[in-house]
DNA sequence: TCTGGGGTCCTAGGACCC
DNA sequence: TCTGGGGTCCTAGGACCC
């Protein structure tokens, strides 16, 4: 038995539990470059303000009707992030965080102790006393039907934010009144096929024969069609596999038509990248470099190219990442566009910063990349202050606009927020 | 002027091998 | 008139998730 706990609208709640004032009205959060929604307060769903919708065309509006706009504080977002799946934690014997705001749970033995409504509103209160925000809980005995669980719980305000569906009837009858698009690993396309082939609601896609699924789709959605079935074809996975590659990208805030720009953010990205990589222990063999221009300007051809380069040994000392990264950037580059984003990809991961040598194999080892990329990293964890390599450059006309950023109440010394 | 970032899994097709 | 069968590995692209 499983249930899905996530936060209702994470990221205006991590906003609101500091600003209490704004309690009760509508409030925003925009992605990266103050690009588009990406989170609504209750009351702001209520507007009609949409998903993704674009800021630039919506920003007026937005005024008009008083909304309170927040950049995304992604330090903040994480930091509430850890303190709610830690009571999880403390609360559950099994714990998945699924995302930054969600967590499965597995709950089979707790029927035996307390009803699991019960629990599931225990950690509901919990969690809003501990951290000022709240959840919603789905149960059920597998992952994609917890899901809809807690849809059903987010939907219906009369299920005051838990819903049980372990009975099989239960199940039925909300999956009936379900449209087939809100199915966990839906997503517009298939939910659009699916339409067309007459199939509107969760019920009959449950119904529907595997075999069909099979045919005109693929086995990924055949284990959906299962698990609404009530078949666990999923299972809890309480220790993230290692990575298989790490992204960093970002849009800038103006776009970049100097070379000199671009290679100061590559190498910002590069950094960033390499300090994922330790985090995670691991080394890596591929870097790759992307970039392109926007590709829903008009009169401009798009141009989106990519290029990767290879060390010999793994490695994760940022000065190796950095050097490749900017090799490959100069493969690709082109004077006369206006580049809108660009990234740096790692792959091809081992778990050591050694290979087998070749025996004519010619390279010098670093004798200090552990110790000093351990004084790197503690440096700027420390919440102090930060250091970064000089090929950042310190103009940054390529960073990300954030115009709106709420403080660092929880990760930065000077921003505490300060009790009278 | 202006549209996020970071992941995973699966499949199809090409290169190459015997 | 005509050109096997079976396998592996890699990459690109498409779908999904939050």
């Amino acid at each position: 038995m499983f249930a899905l706990v996530d936060v209702n609208s994470f990221y205006t709640s991590c906003e609101t539990v500091f600003r209490p004032d704004l309690l009760g009205k509508p409030v925003v959060v925009v992605s990266n470059n103050d690009g588009c929604i990406i989170s609504r307060s209750a009351e702001a769903k209520k507007l009609g303000i949409k998903m993704g919708a674009p800021y630039f065309k919506i920003k007026d509006e937005l005024r008009r009707q008083n909304v309170a706009v927040f950049s995304s504080n992604y330090a903040l977002y994480a930091d509430l992030s850890h303190r709610v799946m830690s009571i999880l934690m403390e609360m559950a014997p099994a714990v998945e965080v699924y995302s930054i705001d969600e967590a499965f749970i597995n709950v089979t033995g707790v029927a035996n102790c307390i009803a699991l409504e019960t629990f599931g509103r225990q950690i509901r209160e919990q969690i809003l006393k501990n951290t000022g925000l709240t959840v919603g809980v789905g149960i059920a005995p597998t992952k994609t039907l917890a899901k809809l669980a807690n849809f059903a719980a987010k939907t219906w305000s009369k299920t005051k934010g838990v819903v049980d569906l372990s009975d099989p009837e239960r199940q039925r009858k909300l999956l009936a009144l379900v449209p087939v698009d809100e199915v966990w690993g839906v997503g517009r396309r298939i939910g659009k096929k699916l339409n067309q082939m007459g199939i509107e609601n969760a019920l009959q896609l449950a119904e529907c024969s595997t075999w069909v699924i099979r045919k005109h789709f693929n086995v990924v959605l055949e284990r959906t069609v299962r698990e609404l079935r009530g078949e666990p074809c999923l299972e809890m996975d309480e220790f993230a596999p290692a990575k298989q590659q790490i992204i960093c990208s970002r849009s800038f805030g103006h776009r970049i038509t100097e070379y000199r720009d671009m290679q100061q953010a590559v190498c910002a990205y590069a950094e960033r990248a390499a300090e994922k990589l330790r985090a995670e222990r691991q080394y890596c063999c591929v870097i790759s470099v992307f970039m392109r221009t926007s590709p829903h300007a008009e009169n401009e051809v798009f141009y989106g190219p990519q290029a990767s380069g290879r060390l010999a040994i793994p490695s994760n000392d940022t000065r190796d990442i950095i050097r490749v990264a900017g090799q490959a950037l100069e493969r690709i580059w082109q004077d006369g566009f206006r580049y809108m984003k660009a990234g740096v990809m790692l792959s091809d991961f081992f778990s050591q910063g050694v290979a087998q040598l070749n025996l004519f194999d010619d390279y010098q080892p670093r004798h200090n990349s552990q110790a000093l990329m351990q004084t790197i990293d503690r440096l700027n964890l420390s919440g102090r202050g930060t250091v970064w390599f000089a090929g950042q450059g310190s103009q940054k006309n390529w960073a990300m606009k954030r115009e709106m950023l709420s403080p660092g109440y929880t990760t930065r010394y000077a921003d505490l927020p300060v009790a009278k």
